[in-house]
DNA sequence: ACCTGAACACCGTTCAAGT
DNA sequence: ACCTGAACACCGTTCAAGT
Protein backbone atom coordinates (compact mmCIF):
# COMPACT_ATOMS: atom_id res chain seq x y z
CA UNK A 1 0.00 0.00 0.00
CA UNK A 2 1.82 3.02 -1.17
CA UNK A 3 -0.01 5.34 1.17
CA UNK A 4 1.61 8.06 3.16
CA UNK A 5 4.09 7.17 5.80
CA UNK A 6 4.88 8.93 9.02
CA UNK A 7 6.85 12.17 9.00
CA UNK A 8 10.31 10.71 8.98
CA UNK A 9 11.96 13.31 6.83
CA UNK A 10 13.16 16.77 7.63
CA UNK A 11 10.10 18.14 9.32
CA UNK A 12 6.53 17.46 8.36
CA UNK A 13 7.21 16.30 4.85
CA UNK A 14 5.06 13.41 3.70
CA UNK A 15 6.62 11.12 1.15
CA UNK A 16 5.41 8.02 -0.58
CA UNK A 17 7.15 4.95 0.83
CA UNK A 18 9.37 4.38 -2.20
CA UNK A 19 10.21 8.06 -2.40
CA UNK A 20 11.18 8.12 1.25
CA UNK A 21 13.36 5.09 0.72
CA UNK A 22 15.12 6.68 -2.22
CA UNK A 23 15.55 9.88 -0.25
CA UNK A 24 17.24 8.04 2.59
CA UNK A 25 19.41 6.05 0.21
CA UNK A 26 20.52 9.27 -1.43
CA UNK A 27 21.47 10.92 1.84
CA UNK A 28 23.41 7.85 2.93
CA UNK A 29 25.20 7.57 -0.41
CA UNK A 30 25.99 11.29 -0.41
CA UNK A 31 27.41 11.01 3.07
CA UNK A 32 29.78 8.25 2.02
CA UNK A 33 30.80 9.96 -1.18
CA UNK A 34 31.35 13.37 0.39
CA UNK A 35 33.44 11.83 3.11
CA UNK A 36 35.49 9.74 0.73
CA UNK A 37 35.89 12.15 -2.18
CA UNK A 38 35.09 15.64 -0.99
CA UNK A 39 32.21 18.06 -1.37
CA UNK A 40 32.75 18.31 -5.12
CA UNK A 41 32.17 14.66 -5.94
CA UNK A 42 30.17 13.75 -9.04
CA UNK A 43 26.42 13.77 -8.41
CA UNK A 44 26.10 10.92 -10.87
CA UNK A 45 28.33 8.83 -8.64
CA UNK A 46 26.08 9.53 -5.69
CA UNK A 47 22.98 8.51 -7.64
CA UNK A 48 24.72 5.39 -8.87
CA UNK A 49 25.79 4.42 -5.39
CA UNK A 50 22.22 4.95 -4.16
CA UNK A 51 21.01 2.80 -7.07
CA UNK A 52 18.70 5.59 -8.13
CA UNK A 53 18.25 7.52 -11.34
CA UNK A 54 20.00 10.83 -11.56
CA UNK A 55 16.64 12.51 -12.08
CA UNK A 56 15.52 11.29 -8.68
CA UNK A 57 18.47 12.95 -7.08
CA UNK A 58 17.57 16.22 -8.74
CA UNK A 59 13.92 15.85 -7.73
CA UNK A 60 14.83 15.65 -4.05
CA UNK A 61 17.81 17.97 -4.08
CA UNK A 62 17.62 20.64 -6.77
CA UNK A 63 21.13 21.87 -6.02
CA UNK A 64 24.30 20.33 -4.70
CA UNK A 65 24.11 22.60 -1.69
CA UNK A 66 20.72 21.25 -0.75
CA UNK A 67 22.15 17.76 -0.59
CA UNK A 68 25.23 18.96 1.25
CA UNK A 69 23.11 20.83 3.79
CA UNK A 70 21.00 17.75 4.45
CA UNK A 71 24.04 15.55 4.92
CA UNK A 72 25.61 18.11 7.22
CA UNK A 73 22.48 18.66 9.24
CA UNK A 74 23.36 16.46 12.19
CA UNK A 75 26.89 17.66 12.61
CA UNK A 76 25.75 21.24 12.17
CA UNK A 77 23.34 20.78 15.04
CA UNK A 78 26.18 19.52 17.19
CA UNK A 79 28.24 22.65 16.60
CA UNK A 80 25.31 24.90 17.32
CA UNK A 81 24.55 23.06 20.53
CA UNK A 82 28.21 23.38 21.47
CA UNK A 83 27.87 27.11 20.92
CA UNK A 84 24.99 27.35 23.35
CA UNK A 85 26.92 25.24 25.84
CA UNK A 86 30.04 27.37 25.59
CA UNK A 87 27.90 30.44 26.11
CA UNK A 88 27.62 29.29 29.71
CA UNK A 89 31.36 28.72 30.09
CA UNK A 90 33.46 30.52 32.68
CA UNK A 91 35.85 32.28 30.31
CA UNK A 92 34.09 34.14 27.47
CA UNK A 93 37.23 34.70 25.41
CA UNK A 94 38.47 31.15 25.68
CA UNK A 95 34.96 29.86 25.06
CA UNK A 96 34.82 31.77 21.79
CA UNK A 97 38.20 30.40 20.76
CA UNK A 98 37.20 26.89 21.64
CA UNK A 99 34.07 27.18 19.53
CA UNK A 100 36.10 28.48 16.59
CA UNK A 101 38.45 25.54 16.92
CA UNK A 102 35.55 23.13 16.77
CA UNK A 103 34.03 24.96 13.83
CA UNK A 104 37.34 24.66 11.99
CA UNK A 105 37.58 20.95 12.67
CA UNK A 106 34.03 20.50 11.48
CA UNK A 107 34.46 22.52 8.30
CA UNK A 108 37.62 20.65 7.44
CA UNK A 109 35.83 17.29 7.44
CA UNK A 110 35.11 17.36 3.73
CA UNK A 111 37.47 18.64 1.09
CA UNK A 112 35.82 21.61 -0.56
CA UNK A 113 33.37 22.27 2.23
CA UNK A 114 35.10 25.41 3.44
CA UNK A 115 34.80 26.91 -0.03
CA UNK A 116 31.18 25.90 -0.31
CA UNK A 117 30.42 27.34 3.10
CA UNK A 118 32.20 30.61 2.55
CA UNK A 119 30.56 30.88 -0.82
CA UNK A 120 27.15 30.33 0.69
CA UNK A 121 28.02 32.76 3.43
CA UNK A 122 28.53 35.68 1.11
CA UNK A 123 26.33 34.62 -1.78
CA UNK A 124 23.07 36.49 -2.24
CA UNK A 125 21.17 33.46 -3.49
CA UNK A 126 19.69 31.81 -0.43
CA UNK A 127 20.67 28.15 -0.60
CA UNK A 128 19.97 25.71 2.17
CA UNK A 129 23.65 25.67 2.94
CA UNK A 130 23.44 29.39 3.52
CA UNK A 131 20.92 28.88 6.28
CA UNK A 132 23.55 26.81 8.03
CA UNK A 133 25.87 29.75 7.63
CA UNK A 134 23.37 32.10 9.20
CA UNK A 135 23.04 29.78 12.16
CA UNK A 136 26.82 29.69 12.56
CA UNK A 137 26.90 33.41 12.28
CA UNK A 138 24.32 33.84 15.02
CA UNK A 139 26.14 31.40 17.30
CA UNK A 140 29.44 33.14 16.70
CA UNK A 141 27.90 36.56 17.24
CA UNK A 142 26.55 35.56 20.63
CA UNK A 143 29.90 34.20 21.78
CA UNK A 144 31.74 37.20 20.38
CA UNK A 145 29.41 39.72 22.00
CA UNK A 146 29.73 38.08 25.37
CA UNK A 147 33.52 37.98 25.13
CA UNK A 148 33.60 41.61 24.09
CA UNK A 149 31.31 42.60 26.93
CA UNK A 150 33.71 40.84 29.28
CA UNK A 151 36.52 42.94 27.86
CA UNK A 152 38.44 39.94 26.60
CA UNK A 153 38.11 40.57 22.89
CA UNK A 154 38.81 43.74 20.96
CA UNK A 155 35.59 45.67 20.54
CA UNK A 156 36.10 46.44 16.85
CA UNK A 157 36.02 42.79 15.76
CA UNK A 158 32.91 41.76 13.86
CA UNK A 159 31.39 38.36 13.47
CA UNK A 160 32.01 38.24 9.73
CA UNK A 161 35.78 38.15 10.30
CA UNK A 162 35.39 35.51 12.93
CA UNK A 163 33.38 33.19 10.71
CA UNK A 164 35.44 33.79 7.62
CA UNK A 165 38.63 33.33 9.62
CA UNK A 166 37.37 29.98 10.74
CA UNK A 167 36.53 29.05 7.17
CA UNK A 168 39.90 30.14 5.90
CA UNK A 169 41.67 28.22 8.63
CA UNK A 170 39.64 25.19 7.59
CA UNK A 171 40.56 25.89 4.01
CA UNK A 172 44.22 25.84 4.95
CA UNK A 173 43.65 22.65 6.90
CA UNK A 174 42.27 21.14 3.68
CA UNK A 175 45.23 22.28 1.62
CA UNK A 176 48.04 21.16 3.84
CA UNK A 177 48.58 18.15 6.01
CA UNK A 178 50.77 20.28 8.27
CA UNK A 179 48.38 20.39 11.18
CA UNK A 180 50.86 22.47 13.12
CA UNK A 181 50.54 25.32 10.65
CA UNK A 182 46.81 25.49 11.25
CA UNK A 183 47.29 25.57 14.99
CA UNK A 184 49.93 28.25 14.79
CA UNK A 185 47.69 30.27 12.52
CA UNK A 186 44.81 29.99 14.96
CA UNK A 187 47.15 31.03 17.75
CA UNK A 188 48.10 34.14 15.82
CA UNK A 189 44.46 34.91 15.07
CA UNK A 190 43.42 34.50 18.67
CA UNK A 191 46.23 36.71 19.91
CA UNK A 192 45.11 39.27 17.37
CA UNK A 193 41.55 39.06 18.55
CA UNK A 194 42.52 39.90 22.13
CA UNK A 195 45.12 42.42 21.12
CA UNK A 196 43.01 45.32 22.35
CA UNK A 197 43.90 44.37 25.90
CA UNK A 198 47.58 44.84 25.17
CA UNK A 199 47.05 47.87 22.97
CA UNK A 200 45.13 49.62 25.68
CA UNK A 201 48.31 50.49 27.57
CA UNK A 202 46.66 50.30 30.94
CA UNK A 203 48.17 50.15 34.40
CA UNK A 204 48.92 46.79 35.93
CA UNK A 205 45.25 46.14 36.42
CA UNK A 206 44.53 44.53 33.08
CA UNK A 207 46.54 41.35 33.34
CA UNK A 208 45.68 39.24 36.33
CA UNK A 209 42.42 40.84 37.09
CA UNK A 210 39.74 38.57 35.89
CA UNK A 211 39.49 35.41 37.83
CA UNK A 212 37.02 32.77 36.72
CA UNK A 213 35.94 32.11 40.27
CA UNK A 214 34.07 35.41 40.38
CA UNK A 215 31.19 34.00 38.44
CA UNK A 216 31.50 34.67 34.75
CA UNK B 1 65.09 28.34 -40.98
CA UNK B 2 63.83 26.31 -38.09
CA UNK B 3 67.19 26.07 -36.46
CA UNK B 4 66.89 24.87 -32.90
CA UNK B 5 69.68 25.90 -30.64
CA UNK B 6 69.73 26.70 -26.97
CA UNK B 7 67.90 24.47 -24.54
CA UNK B 8 64.56 25.17 -22.99
CA UNK B 9 65.27 28.36 -21.14
CA UNK B 10 61.96 30.06 -20.62
CA UNK B 11 62.83 33.49 -21.94
CA UNK B 12 65.64 32.69 -24.31
CA UNK B 13 63.62 30.00 -26.03
CA UNK B 14 63.92 29.94 -29.79
CA UNK B 15 60.70 29.23 -31.57
CA UNK B 16 59.77 29.05 -35.15
CA UNK B 17 58.19 32.33 -36.17
CA UNK B 18 54.65 30.99 -36.38
CA UNK B 19 55.06 29.08 -33.12
CA UNK B 20 56.29 32.18 -31.37
CA UNK B 21 53.33 34.11 -32.71
CA UNK B 22 50.89 31.49 -31.46
CA UNK B 23 52.62 31.43 -28.12
CA UNK B 24 52.24 35.16 -27.72
CA UNK B 25 48.63 35.07 -28.86
CA UNK B 26 47.91 32.41 -26.29
CA UNK B 27 49.46 34.36 -23.44
CA UNK B 28 47.55 37.48 -24.41
CA UNK B 29 44.28 35.62 -24.75
CA UNK B 30 44.85 33.85 -21.45
CA UNK B 31 45.53 37.15 -19.76
CA UNK B 32 42.23 38.58 -20.97
CA UNK B 33 40.25 35.49 -20.11
CA UNK B 34 41.77 35.03 -16.66
CA UNK B 35 41.10 38.66 -15.85
CA UNK B 36 37.55 38.58 -17.13
CA UNK B 37 36.45 35.14 -15.97
CA UNK B 38 38.83 33.92 -13.31
CA UNK B 39 41.65 31.41 -13.11
CA UNK B 40 39.30 28.51 -13.85
CA UNK B 41 38.14 29.66 -17.24
CA UNK B 42 37.75 27.12 -20.04
CA UNK B 43 41.00 26.41 -21.84
CA UNK B 44 39.02 25.93 -25.02
CA UNK B 45 37.82 29.52 -24.72
CA UNK B 46 41.38 30.71 -24.45
CA UNK B 47 42.43 28.76 -27.53
CA UNK B 48 39.41 30.04 -29.43
CA UNK B 49 40.14 33.64 -28.49
CA UNK B 50 43.75 33.17 -29.59
CA UNK B 51 42.45 31.67 -32.85
CA UNK B 52 44.58 28.62 -32.27
CA UNK B 53 43.82 24.94 -32.07
CA UNK B 54 43.39 23.52 -28.59
CA UNK B 55 46.26 21.15 -29.26
CA UNK B 56 48.58 24.09 -29.74
CA UNK B 57 47.67 25.38 -26.33
CA UNK B 58 48.53 22.01 -24.82
CA UNK B 59 51.78 21.85 -26.73
CA UNK B 60 53.00 25.11 -25.24
CA UNK B 61 51.39 24.76 -21.82
CA UNK B 62 50.93 21.16 -20.73
CA UNK B 63 48.99 22.20 -17.64
CA UNK B 64 46.73 25.07 -16.71
CA UNK B 65 49.23 26.12 -14.06
CA UNK B 66 51.95 26.49 -16.64
CA UNK B 67 49.81 28.97 -18.53
CA UNK B 68 48.79 30.73 -15.35
CA UNK B 69 52.39 31.02 -14.21
CA UNK B 70 53.42 32.51 -17.54
CA UNK B 71 50.61 35.06 -17.46
CA UNK B 72 51.44 35.95 -13.89
CA UNK B 73 55.13 36.23 -14.52
CA UNK B 74 55.34 39.99 -14.80
CA UNK B 75 53.22 40.78 -11.80
CA UNK B 76 55.04 38.14 -9.80
CA UNK B 77 58.30 39.85 -10.56
CA UNK B 78 56.86 43.11 -9.30
CA UNK B 79 55.93 41.62 -5.93
CA UNK B 80 59.32 40.01 -5.56
CA UNK B 81 61.08 43.28 -6.40
CA UNK B 82 58.86 44.99 -3.84
CA UNK B 83 60.00 42.43 -1.31
CA UNK B 84 63.65 43.27 -1.93
CA UNK B 85 62.84 46.95 -1.71
CA UNK B 86 60.97 46.61 1.56
CA UNK B 87 63.89 44.67 2.95
CA UNK B 88 65.70 48.02 3.06
CA UNK B 89 62.82 49.81 4.77
CA UNK B 90 63.16 51.51 8.15
CA UNK B 91 60.57 49.49 10.04
CA UNK B 92 61.00 45.72 9.63
CA UNK B 93 57.62 44.81 11.11
CA UNK B 94 55.65 47.33 9.10
CA UNK B 95 57.64 46.43 6.00
CA UNK B 96 56.58 42.81 6.35
CA UNK B 97 52.95 43.83 6.80
CA UNK B 98 53.08 46.10 3.80
CA UNK B 99 54.45 43.30 1.67
CA UNK B 100 51.70 40.96 2.84
CA UNK B 101 49.10 43.55 1.94
CA UNK B 102 50.51 43.81 -1.56
CA UNK B 103 50.68 40.04 -1.91
CA UNK B 104 47.01 39.84 -0.93
CA UNK B 105 46.00 42.45 -3.47
CA UNK B 106 47.98 40.63 -6.10
CA UNK B 107 46.57 37.20 -5.32
CA UNK B 108 43.04 38.56 -5.33
CA UNK B 109 43.35 39.83 -8.91
CA UNK B 110 41.92 36.66 -10.44
CA UNK B 111 39.10 34.67 -9.01
CA UNK B 112 40.41 31.24 -8.13
CA UNK B 113 44.03 32.28 -8.05
CA UNK B 114 44.36 32.07 -4.28
CA UNK B 115 43.17 28.46 -4.40
CA UNK B 116 45.53 27.63 -7.24
CA UNK B 117 48.43 29.27 -5.45
CA UNK B 118 47.77 27.64 -2.11
CA UNK B 119 47.32 24.34 -3.87
CA UNK B 120 50.61 24.73 -5.67
CA UNK B 121 52.20 25.81 -2.43
CA UNK B 122 51.47 22.58 -0.62
CA UNK B 123 51.30 20.19 -3.54
CA UNK B 124 54.17 17.80 -4.01
CA UNK B 125 54.02 17.86 -7.81
CA UNK B 126 56.26 20.69 -8.88
CA UNK B 127 54.26 22.83 -11.24
CA UNK B 128 55.52 26.08 -12.67
CA UNK B 129 53.07 27.90 -10.46
CA UNK B 130 54.72 26.28 -7.48
CA UNK B 131 58.03 27.87 -8.39
CA UNK B 132 56.26 31.20 -8.00
CA UNK B 133 55.19 30.04 -4.57
CA UNK B 134 58.73 29.19 -3.62
CA UNK B 135 59.84 32.64 -4.67
CA UNK B 136 57.11 34.22 -2.55
CA UNK B 137 58.10 32.00 0.30
CA UNK B 138 61.71 33.08 0.08
CA UNK B 139 60.77 36.74 -0.08
CA UNK B 140 58.43 36.40 2.88
CA UNK B 141 61.01 34.45 4.85
CA UNK B 142 63.58 37.21 4.43
CA UNK B 143 61.17 39.91 5.57
CA UNK B 144 59.95 37.78 8.45
CA UNK B 145 63.44 36.91 9.66
CA UNK B 146 64.48 40.53 9.63
CA UNK B 147 61.39 41.62 11.55
CA UNK B 148 61.91 38.86 14.08
CA UNK B 149 65.56 39.80 14.50
CA UNK B 150 64.40 43.35 15.20
CA UNK B 151 62.12 42.00 17.91
CA UNK B 152 59.00 43.28 16.23
CA UNK B 153 57.43 39.95 15.34
CA UNK B 154 56.85 36.94 17.55
CA UNK B 155 59.72 34.51 17.17
CA UNK B 156 57.58 31.41 16.86
CA UNK B 157 55.91 32.53 13.64
CA UNK B 158 56.95 30.61 10.54
CA UNK B 159 56.82 31.65 6.94
CA UNK B 160 54.26 29.03 6.00
CA UNK B 161 51.62 30.72 8.17
CA UNK B 162 52.52 34.08 6.74
CA UNK B 163 52.12 32.97 3.14
CA UNK B 164 49.02 30.89 3.75
CA UNK B 165 47.50 33.72 5.77
CA UNK B 166 48.00 36.01 2.84
CA UNK B 167 46.42 33.46 0.52
CA UNK B 168 43.47 32.96 2.79
CA UNK B 169 42.95 36.70 3.13
CA UNK B 170 43.00 36.87 -0.65
CA UNK B 171 40.56 34.00 -0.77
CA UNK B 172 38.22 35.93 1.50
CA UNK B 173 38.68 38.99 -0.68
CA UNK B 174 37.55 36.85 -3.62
CA UNK B 175 34.50 35.58 -1.78
CA UNK B 176 33.16 38.82 -0.43
CA UNK B 177 32.96 42.31 -1.80
CA UNK B 178 33.16 43.62 1.76
CA UNK B 179 36.64 45.06 1.48
CA UNK B 180 36.43 46.23 5.08
CA UNK B 181 36.24 42.66 6.33
CA UNK B 182 39.52 41.85 4.62
CA UNK B 183 41.21 44.87 6.15
CA UNK B 184 39.90 44.11 9.61
CA UNK B 185 41.07 40.53 9.23
CA UNK B 186 44.55 41.66 8.23
CA UNK B 187 44.55 44.00 11.21
CA UNK B 188 43.78 41.10 13.50
CA UNK B 189 46.44 38.96 11.89
CA UNK B 190 49.07 41.65 12.16
CA UNK B 191 48.27 42.29 15.80
CA UNK B 192 48.56 38.57 16.35
CA UNK B 193 51.92 38.47 14.64
CA UNK B 194 53.38 41.08 16.95
CA UNK B 195 51.67 39.70 20.01
CA UNK B 196 54.89 38.24 21.37
CA UNK B 197 55.98 41.69 22.43
CA UNK B 198 52.96 41.98 24.71
CA UNK B 199 53.02 38.37 25.81
CA UNK B 200 56.67 38.40 26.76
CA UNK B 201 56.67 40.62 29.82
CA UNK B 202 53.33 39.47 31.19
CA UNK B 203 54.08 36.15 32.83
CA UNK B 204 50.71 35.58 34.45
CA UNK B 205 48.40 36.41 31.61
CA UNK B 206 44.80 35.32 31.78
CA UNK B 207 45.32 32.54 29.27
CA UNK B 208 47.70 30.68 31.48
CA UNK B 209 45.40 30.86 34.46
CA UNK B 210 42.78 28.33 33.57
CA UNK B 211 42.92 25.63 31.04
CA UNK B 212 39.64 24.15 29.85
CA UNK B 213 41.35 21.17 28.33
CA UNK B 214 44.46 19.19 27.97
CA UNK B 215 47.06 20.22 25.44
CA UNK B 216 49.94 22.43 26.42
C1' DA C 1 3.48 11.04 -7.74
C1' DC C 2 7.33 9.58 -8.58
C1' DC C 3 11.12 7.30 -11.21
C1' DT C 4 14.06 6.48 -15.11
C1' DG C 5 17.66 7.08 -18.31
C1' DA C 6 18.45 8.90 -22.84
C1' DA C 7 19.62 13.35 -24.64
C1' DC C 8 21.86 17.64 -24.59
C1' DA C 9 25.41 20.89 -23.61
C1' DC C 10 29.39 21.42 -21.87
C1' DC C 11 34.78 20.71 -20.64
C1' DG C 12 39.59 18.61 -20.55
C1' DT C 13 42.84 15.82 -23.00
C1' DT C 14 44.84 13.06 -26.64
C1' DC C 15 46.41 11.87 -31.15
C1' DA C 16 46.37 10.78 -36.15
C1' DA C 17 46.66 13.48 -39.98
C1' DG C 18 48.11 17.46 -42.14
C1' DT C 19 51.64 21.62 -43.41
C1' DA D 1 58.44 21.18 -36.04
C1' DC D 2 54.51 22.50 -35.44
C1' DC D 3 49.42 22.89 -36.01
C1' DT D 4 44.75 21.24 -36.32
C1' DG D 5 40.41 19.56 -34.93
C1' DA D 6 37.93 15.31 -34.57
C1' DA D 7 37.48 11.85 -31.05
C1' DC D 8 37.12 10.28 -26.48
C1' DA D 9 35.90 10.38 -21.73
C1' DC D 10 33.90 12.75 -18.60
C1' DC D 11 30.15 15.77 -15.84
C1' DG D 12 25.76 18.54 -14.85
C1' DT D 13 21.01 19.18 -16.05
C1' DT D 14 16.61 18.49 -18.32
C1' DC D 15 12.61 16.11 -19.84
C1' DA D 16 9.62 12.79 -22.32
C1' DA D 17 8.17 8.45 -21.32
C1' DG D 18 7.10 5.04 -18.15
C1' DT D 19 4.94 2.92 -13.44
Amino acid sequence: MPTLTSPKAKSSRLLRADAQRNYDLLVAAAHSEFTANGAGVSLEDIARRAKVGIGTLYRHFPTRDDLLAKVLNDSTAVILARGRELLQGPSPGENLFQWIRELVDYTATYRGLSAAMANGYVSESATRLCSNCDAFSAAGAALLARAQAAGEIRPDAQVVEVILSAHSAAWIAEQTKDRGAVERLLGILFDGLRAARATKPAAGAATGRRRPRARA
